[in-house]
DNA sequence: GTCTATACGGCGATAGAC
DNA sequence: GTCTATCGCCGTATAGAC
C-alpha cells in the first residue's frame, strides 16, 4: 500500500479506478471518502485532483466508461441473424458472463446512478434505455416469428433483466456454482420464460409476420 | 411544513418515519443528514434524538419493522394447501401487490443493507434468508410434485425474487400498466419459468415423491 | 418534547513548494 | 505529479433552558 514519492503517472490513475471501483462497490458513493480514496491508492489526498475536477466527475466517468464497454461488448456479442431464439441465447450468455465478470462495476452502475447530478444522470440513463432496447427489439422478434409468447414485452425484458442482474447480488467465484453451470441455468430459465407456456389464456394476439418483416430496422 | 413549537409526540414520531423513509429512499442513508430529516417534519435537528439513540438505530429500526411487516404479511397469505402452482401463485400475488404497495421500504431493505453495521446486518440477513426459504420450499414442493421443472432450485428463486422485487424499480403508480396487470403478467412469467419447458434436455432427474412427502415440514 | 447553542471531527476542494 | 497545509462547510451528537 505504501508507495515512494515521486512516483508517476498512469500507473496512479489505473489504481485510482481500482480502488475507486471497490470502495464504490462496498461504500457507495456518499460514503466514500476521498482521503479514504487516496489512502487506498497509497497517494496524498490533494494528488487525487490531478486525475479529475471533482469527486462527482470520478464517478460519472467511472460509470460512463463502464456503459460504453457494455455496449460496444454487447455489440460485437449480437448478431443480427438466426431466430428468435438464437438471438436471445445470444444476449442472454452475453449478459451473463459480463456480470459475472465485472459485478463491481454492474453493480455500481445500478446502484449509484441515484448519486449523479441531473445532467450526468440523464446520459447515463439514455446509454441504459439504448441497452434495454436491444433486448426488446430481440424479444419483438421472436414473438413475431412464433417463437415467444410474452403478454407484455417491455415487462418482459424488465423481468429477464431483472433477473440477470441478480447474479452479480449473490454470485461469487469459488462457490457452489461455476459460471457455466449458472450461465446455463439462466439461459434455461429465460428461455422457459419466454416460451410462455401455462399463461396462454390471456395473451393478446401475436402480430402478424408481415407486419414485423422490417425487424432488422431500428426502432426507438 | 412549518410547524408549532411545544406541539408534540406520537405524531411527531409517525413524521419522522416518513419524511425518512422518503429521504433514504431518495438520496440513501449516507447521502441522507439528520438536518434534512429534522427540516422535512419541521422540528430543530437536535429533537430527533428523542426518538433514536443515533443516526444507525433509526435506519436499523425501521428495516426491521419492515422486515416483520412483510413476514407477517407473507404468512397471512401463503397456506401450505394446494398443488405448487396454487402455492406459488399466492406467493407470487402477495410479493408482487407488496412490492407494488410499498415499493420505499422495499427498496430500502435492500440498497441500505450495506450501511447497516455488522451486527444489524445479520440479524436483518437472517430475517430475508428466511423469505427466501419460504419461496424455496415452495419450488421444491412443485418439483417433487412433477409440477415444476428446475435445474437448480436455488437459482430459480433468486431469478424469481430478483425479477419480481424489480418491479419497485420502474413501477408508477398512473403509468401505463395497472397493478392487476403487472400481478397478472409476472405470474404468468414466474409459472412460464418453473414450467421448465425449451430446457428439458439439461435437467436432472426429479426427486421420487415419496422422498418428498415431509414436504410441509420445515426445512432449514 | 422542543428549542438554542455548541463541541468536535471529517468532508471536498484549493494553494503553493518541490 | 506529488506533497504539505489550510480553508470553510456540514456532519453527528450532546448539553441545558423552557
Amino acid at each position: 500500500m505504501a508507495r515512494i514519492a515521486g512516483s508517476s503517472g498512469p500507473k496512479t490513475e489505473e489504481a485510482i479506478r481500482r480502488a475507486g471501483l471497490q470502495l464504490l462497490y462496498t461504500h457507495g458513493y456518499a460514503a466514500m471518502s476521498l482521503r479514504q480514496l487516496a489512502g487506498a491508492v497509497g497517494i496524498q489526498q490533494g494528488s487525487l485532483y490531478n486525475y479529475f475536477r471533482n469527486k462527482q466527475e470520478f464517478l460519472f466517468e467511472l460509470i460512463r466508461s463502464h456503459m460504453r464497454d457494455l455496449h460496444a461488448a454487447l455489440d460485437a456479442a449480437l448478431l443480427p441473424e438466426g431466430n428468435g431464439v438464437a438471438r436471445l441465447t445470444r444476449f442472454v450468455e452475453f449478459h451473463v458472463a459480463y456480470h459475472i465478470e465485472r459485478p463491481q462495476e454492474v453493480f455500481i452502475c445500478y446502484s449509484e446512478l441515484r448519486s449523479l447530478e441531473p445532467e450526468n444522470f440523464s446520459a447515463i440513463v439514455a446509454m441504459r434505455r439504448d441497452y434495454e432496447d436491444k433486448l426488446i427489439e430481440i424479444l419483438e422478434f421472436g414473438r413475431a416469428t412464433g417463437e415467444f409468447r410474452l403478454a407484455d414485452t417491455r415487462m418482459a425484458a424488465y423481468a429477464i433483466l431483472a433477473m440477470l442482474s441478480g447474479i452479480c447480488t449473490w454470485y461469487r467465484p469459488g462457490g457452489r456454482l461455476s459460471k457455466d453451470e449458472v450461465r446455463e441455468t439462466f439461459l434455461g430459465m429465460v428461455l422457459s420464460l419466454v416460451s410462455g407456456v401455462g399463461m396462454e389464456e390471456s395473451l393478446p394476439e401475436p402480430p402478424r409476420l408481415a407486419e414485423v418483416s422490417r425487424s432488422g430496422a431500428r426502432r426507438r
